[in-house]
RNA sequence: GGGGGCGUAGCUCAGCAGGUUAGAGCGCUGCCCUGUCACGGCAGAGGUCGCGGGUUCGAGUCCCGUCGCUCCCGCCA
């Protein structure tokens, strides 16, 4: 048997079609039944006189309960009393695949928490699946542009024998006899493969920190998507880079979901001007102190209230969402980042913040050896586990860069959601293992 | 880790200053309804008020503890 999807109904008016879906739901009238089926495509109505008495297929009918998983075969017909789409499926056979227990755990206004209790009925709602279906555009643009500029995509290990940033605390794994731990991102590796001379790579993959973060735009794992890129002459080259890179994947998600996103979330996406507006961190707190904000004192990132606001400004001065801080001092950044030769206590790195969230820290890498280990030692950093990493810049290492993503953030700022939990397929938090 | 808010029916919530048998809408079950389309009408079932302890003649309501949710901060993507 063909299975039409309800999209294909209107091409198919006067034949006979097999449709297979979820039932959305029955009205069961003293002479009609109406079956309204869902798929991953839409809906559509299906109908059935009811006799007297009635028949067996009207029995089935009224036994059917929304959610039910079902086939439904019928003969399509244009009928303009129908509100929804001016064409319905004559019902002529009904096979019930799974009939759903009655009652629904959730239904639309459930909150959060409990839609994730049960998201495998959450996420058949077709509004949920577009969030997945631009992620798909979203990754496919990305990687057709990496492609363009002859990127190599990496799959590093997710297991780590040592921790492989500061910061961000560490999930720790049994290994057979020791202590492994889940990779917090492929920094080093990716690094590596500078040293290997792969020029140009890019991973989207898990990463997992071990952080008792409960705000709206935290989880446990999330996917990073993450760039290197040798023989840049500065940090610079990274954020000329990502600007084109992103402005790239906006307008493909633009162009096949734009109108979409905009009629299901309100939210328009935007194809931003290039270059993306940069600020120095401290230009940045001058430019806030000038408005009116408050700001972190010098030696300190910014804050997240101060990191909206900084958006809010760029906005208005520069009609621009997106925004580059550059140039934060050591003190705020991990040993690798390269400094500045004439400002030793400023980094060459950079945070992109977009609509007042952080989507991307990088930088421009320390690759020069004795350098590397003076700033390690400098930020106290406990070499001899990671020597491994050390030595990847022993025998000949190019200049490089790169930056990390949050690809759900992206995802969760494009669609205008206020949690990334809405945005991840599955969401990991402190106290979320399950399902 | 720190701070704010919350936890009452399957779902979303109300419950005023502590006072008989804890309510509503949606959903569910049954009956009725000539084409519905958020169908409509009538009837019904459904609650150890997160959990434990305390105050009180009496606790959904007050107090303490605990668990969970949520938002903000810290941390970060």
């Amino acid at each position: 048997m063909t299975r039409t999807l309800t999209a294909e109904l209107k091409e198919k008016v006067g034949e006979q079609v097999t449709v297979r879906g979820w039932v959305q739901a029955v009205r069961d009238q003293k002479r009609m039944q109406f079956l309204i089926l869902r798929d991953e495509t839409g809906l559509a109505q299906a109908v059935l006189p009811k006799e007297e008495p009635p028949s067996e297929l009207n029995e089935a009918i009224t036994a059917l309960t929304a959610e039910s998983a079902v086939t439904v075969t019928g003969t399509v017909v244009a009928d303009e009393r129908v509100k929804l789409g001016g064409l319905e499926l004559r019902i002529e056979g009904l096979t019930v695949d799974s009939l759903a227990e009655p009652e629904l755990p959730i239904a639309e206004d459930s909150a959060l928490d409990k839609r994730i209790d049960w998201r495998y009925l959450d996420l058949r709602r077709l509004d949920r699946r577009l969030i997945f279906e631009v992620q798909t555009t979203a990754e496919h643009a990305m990687r057709e542009f990496w492609r363009r500029e002859h990127f190599i995509e990496l799959h590093t290990p997710k297991f780590m024998g040592s921790a492989s940033e500061s910061g961000a605390e560490l999930f720790k794994v049994e290994y057979f006899d020791r202590e492994a731990y889940l990779a917090q991102s492929p920094q080093f590796y990716k690094q590596m493969a500078m040293a290997a001379g792969f020029g140009k790579v890019f991973e989207v993959g898990p990463v997992f920190r071990a952080n008792p973060s409960f705000t709206s735009r935290h989880d446990t794992e999330f996917t990073s998507v993450d760039v290197e890129i040798s023989w840049i002459d500065s940090h610079e080259d990274v954020m000329a880079f990502e600007e084109r890179w992103l402005a790239h994947v906006l307008a493909s998600v633009k162009e096949i979901h734009g109108e979409q996103i905009e009629a299901t979330f309100d939210a328009e996406v935007v194809v931003p001007e290039l270059p993306f507006p940069r600020v120095t961190l401290e230009g940045a707190k001058e430019m806030l102190r000038e408005h009116g904000h408050e700001a972190p004192g010098a030696g300190h990132d910014l804050d997240p209230p101060s990191e909206r606001a900084l958006s809010e400004i760029i906005k208005q001065q520069q009609g621009h969402e997106f925004a580059f801080v550059t140039d934060y001092p050591t003190t705020v950044r991990p040993f690798y980042h390269m400094r500045h030769a004439d400002q030793p206590t400023l980094t060459k790195s950079f945070d992109l913040l977009w609509r007042g969230i952080e989507l991307t820290t990088g930088a421009q890498r320390e690759h020069r050896y004795e350098q590397l280990l003076a700033q390690a030692k400098d930020k106290g950093v406990d070499t001899p586990p990671i020597q491994y990493y050390l030595d990847f810049f022993r025998f000949g290492a190019p200049p490089h860069g790169g930056f990390g993503f949050g690809l759900t953030r992206l995802l969760m700022q494009m669609l205008g959601q206020d949690n990334v939990r809405e945005v991840t397929f599955l969401y990991r938090g402190p106290h979320r293992l399950e399902p």
